[in-house]
DNA sequence: ACATTGACCTGAGAGC
DNA sequence: TGCTCTCAGGTCAATG
């Protein structure tokens, strides 16, 4: 689930329910999720402290501690947040709790444990470790940037799009949609693709992203001029009527349309 | 430089 | 119903 629209989602979600309130206490589980940080650091680091604000890069979450330092969370495959006041309301497979003193909590849910939970000095330090491209909302990102990508690889435009050094934010499912929206078959190599073709990649992108943020990232809210809820082999294009394929490219599923996509 | 594969984890759904 | 098999929206390392 969580690319770059459902991490939006979940910032502000957050934002609206957990800044600002005391940590009383905190609960984890699930050792490698949390990379070289102990249960007694990370304990000593947040009881007693806030959550100050929130910052997006790509898939990670930056959460600004009151007292100084970041707490960063990646959702991996099947992680997000829930903030919950009864017992009954705490997700099945929960992290990491947080208990605020006004008696609500905040879980980070992750059946799968691919995610991740750090300590960061602060997030741009974090972003060069990981070598993470830019952002695709940063406003720095334009097309002359875009461009410069797209054209110094010879990769799948599909393993482009979703190569976090290259750019950040875009996995499998959002890839898949960008390319439906802009016409492209997603095995396409970036090196035949026209400048024309790569500025509407580039603009469906935007446009797809924040479409999906607007949706809250719901299949059931997103437009059904959008590939991802017809994301089954066998469904009808919601352009022109024809039979959605799926085919392995990049190493991960994908399913696009063959009579709309081309390269 | 790029593609492919398997590993990391757990559970849902398909097929029998 | 119950079992087994396959697959899943992410990332990383090893291999060709």
């Amino acid at each position: 689930m969580p690319e770059l629209p459902d991490v939006e989602v979940f910032k502000q979600y957050l934002e609206s329910t957990s800044l600002h309130k005391k940590i009383d206490e905190i609960e984890m589980q699930g050792r490698r999720l949390f990379k070289g940080i102990s249960a007694a650091q990370m304990k000593r680091k947040l009881k007693g402290n806030s959550l100050a604000s929130a910052h997006r890069h790509g898939k990670y979450l930056f959460i600004e501690l009151a007292n100084g330092g970041w707490l960063v969370l990646h959702f991996g495959m099947t992680g997000f947040l829930k903030y919950f006041k009864d017992q009954a309301g705490r997700p099945s497979h929960t992290r990491l709790l947080l208990h605020f003193s006004n008696g609500y909590h905040l879980a980070y849910d992750s059946q799968r444990k691919l995610g991740e939970i750090v300590l960061a000095a602060d997030p741009a330090s974090f972003i060069k470790k990981k070598q993470l491209g830019p952002d695709l909302f940063d406003p720095a990102f334009d097309l002359t940037k875009f461009r410069a990508i797209l054209r110094k690889t010879d990769a799948t435009i599909k393993s482009t799009l979703m190569n976090q050094k290259h750019m950040a934010g875009i996995g499998n499912i959002y890839s898949d949609e960008i390319l439906f929206q802009a016409g492209v078959h997603p095995g396409c190599k970036t090196g035949q693709l026209a400048d024309r073709v790569i500025e509407k990649l580039y603009s469906e992108a935007g446009r797809t992203l924040e479409k999906a943020i607007e949706a809250r990232s719901d299949p059931d809210r997103l437009p059904s001029s959008f590939i991802i809820p017809h994301r089954r082999s066998g469904e009808n294009c919601p352009k022109c009527k024809g039979k959605i394929t799926k085919e392995k490219i990049a190493g991960r599923t994908s399913y696009f349309c063959p009579e709309c996509q081309e390269c």
